[in-house]
This record gives structure tokens, sequence and C-alpha cells, in this order.
DNA sequence: AGCCAGGCTCTCG
DNA sequence: CGAGAGCATGGC
């Protein structure tokens, strides 16, 4: 049978849910999508693993988040708690937008932005792992070709349930991973190389040798990316990367990363190319919040927005 | 058909 | 050191 919990969730005003969760549209459904007005996704809560159901019933001014929890296992207070933890976390939403639209208030170009896209905040992976697999196979190959090979991954590798007559499935735990042979990763779509990074890193975490949460807490961000940068297969644009959408670091800016050169060119340099270090430059007018800055230009330039 | 996408490692000079 | 090859897939 299905067990099911409904709650609400507050949110630090101002906060666009569907703006948010408009990313996830066009998801697989299986994994992970956001289709009318409703997100949704299989987390694993204490070892069990849970459909989370997402839906916004306020406003942006007001923002309020309606969640249901369905499992195929009795639902406790503590599932409850932990499920409301996740979601604050993958929507951020004790974060106060207003740090990020103060500090760039007299940049004019991103100015612009935070009026357009008002309420918008970049989602974060349940895990931090989940983030770095992802940052490992988007090197180098377009973000579409990376997102199929990452929902073969998670059918692959994940563990799933049925609730309802459908199947969900949840991202693979490091250990899911590092069970598996390097080249059975492979057979996703990934080059040795992508697979022997991935696997190896899966391996550091489960023999205890890598904590990626517990790089959550530390503060300066430069001894994070020295660290990450340690591990075979990630240099500083995947660190950063992994950073800016597992940890919350939305200080993390990878200015090496193609598409955001593309965009800082197209909205402050008239579409001429730049080099990384221009692109850094260009972001110092962002403040403390770089990667969530990047992350407007990217949205902006998705939706067709001209400033 | 061939080039290019939200890079990194390894090798060679 | 710095430069260059190689890598997998899918879209255009």
């Amino acid at each position: 049978m299905t067990y099911t919990k409904t709650f609400q969730l507050q949110a630090l005003a101002p906060f666009n849910f569907d703006l948010c969760a408009q990313i996830f549209s066009n998801g697989d459904p299986e994994i992970r999508s956001y289709e009318n007005g409703e997100f949704h996704q299989v987390l694993r809560l204490n070892g069990n693993l849970v459909l989370i159901k997402v839906s916004s019933v306020g406003t942006i001014e007001k923002p309020k988040l309606s969640i249901t929890l369905k499992s195929n296992d009795a639902l406790t207070a503590q599932d409850e708690n932990d499920a409301k933890k996740m979601v604050e976390f993958i929507f951020n939403l004790d974060f106060d937008l207003n740090f990020f639209y103060n500090d760039v208030e007299n940049e004019p170009v991103m100015h612009q932005m935070t009026q357009q896209l008002y309420g918008l905040k970049n989602p974060t992976t349940p895990t931090v792992f989940e983030s770095l697999v992802d940052s490992i196979v988007e090197q180098q190959i377009s973000i579409k070709v990376a997102i199929t090979i990452e929902h073969r991954l998670a059918k692959k590798f994940g563990e799933n349930i049925d609730i309802e007559g459908k199947t969900y499935f949840v991202f693979p735990t490091p250990q899911n991973i590092a069970s598996a042979s390097i080249s059975e990763v492979q057979q996703v779509g990934l080059s040795q190389r992508k697979a022997e990074y991935i696997h190896g890193a899966a391996e550091l975490i489960a023999e205890s040798k890598l904590n990626l949460e517990k790089m959550k807490t530390e503060k300066d961000p430069e001894r994070i990316i020295a660290e990450l940068d340690e591990i075979r297969g990630i240099g500083v644009w995947t660190a950063e990367l992994t950073m800016l959408r597992g940890m919350q670091r939305l200080d993390a800016l990878p200015a090496d990363d193609f598409g955001i050169k593309r965009v800082i060119s197209t909205y402050y340099c008239n579409g001429k190319p730049i080099k990384t270090a221009e692109a850094r430059k260009i972001a110092e007018a962002w403040g403390r919040w770089k990667g969530l800055a990047a992350y407007y230009l990217i949205t902006a330039e998705a939706k067709d927005i001209t400033v």
C-alpha cells in the first residue's frame, strides 16, 4: 500500500517557484520533472525511497509550498522533517535574494536581470555527489547529450520504486557506482576516461577517503576547489560547477565555461568572444553571488530576454 | 558529413 | 613549463 503525507512549507520572499522549477520541465518523469505546476522527484530519506511532490500555494511575495510525500513504507515525523530540509535545500528556500539584488543594484545589466527574473533561484542537487557526477559528465559535451547520459546513469545504477503504478529512479549512491565495474559505467555512453573519473570518485567516497557532504561547511571556497582539484578528472571548472549546483555556493563562478563566457559576451560585449580572465573581470561587479548571477544570464538567454 | 558542445589528463618537446 | 592530441555522444 501507499503511505501519503502532505504539509506546507514557507519560503523567504521573494521566491518564484514556477520560474525556479521551469528548468525541470521536459525532464524525465521517471527521475525528476515539472509538469502542470507540480515538481516531483524521488529522494532517499533514512535509506527509504520517498516520492516528493512540490507545488506552489503562495505568491512571489508570500511564497508557500505544498509538499506531498508518497512511500511504500510508513512515513514518520522524522521523514517529514528530513523531506522539509531536503526541499528547502533543493530550492534554497532560506536564502534571501535581496542580498544579491542589493549587491548588483548599481550594475545596470544585472540589475535589469534581477527585475526580469525576479524571484529566481538556482536549484541544488540533493547530494553533492550527484552534482559532481553531473559536472564530470558535462565536461566538454553539450548539455543535451550530458542530460541523456545522466538519465541513463540513474536508470542503470540508481534504485527504483513503484508508486501507484509508476516507476521512479533515484540518483545512484557512490556505493551503487563503486560496486559496478568501470566498463559497466562506461556503457551509458561515457568515454573510458570519464567512466574512470566517476568510478574513482565513487570509490573514494565509498571507502571514506572523501567526504563531499562535509565540504559544504568549509568557509573558504578556494580550499574546496583545491581539495576537489586533487581528485583525478576534476579541474577548477568541475569543482566550481559542483560547488554552485551541489553545495549552494552561489559565489562559485565556473568562468572557464563555454556557455557562461557566451552569455557574458552576449549581454556585456555585443557577442564578441571573450576569454576566461575577461569573464572573471566582468563578474567582479556581481559581488558575492557570481554563480547565481551567471545563472540569471543563462536563464535570460534561454528566455530570449534582452536588455 | 563534419564540426562543435557548459574540459581534463597525458604525453611530448 | 606550454602546446596538442584524444576522448564519446548527439544536434545541427
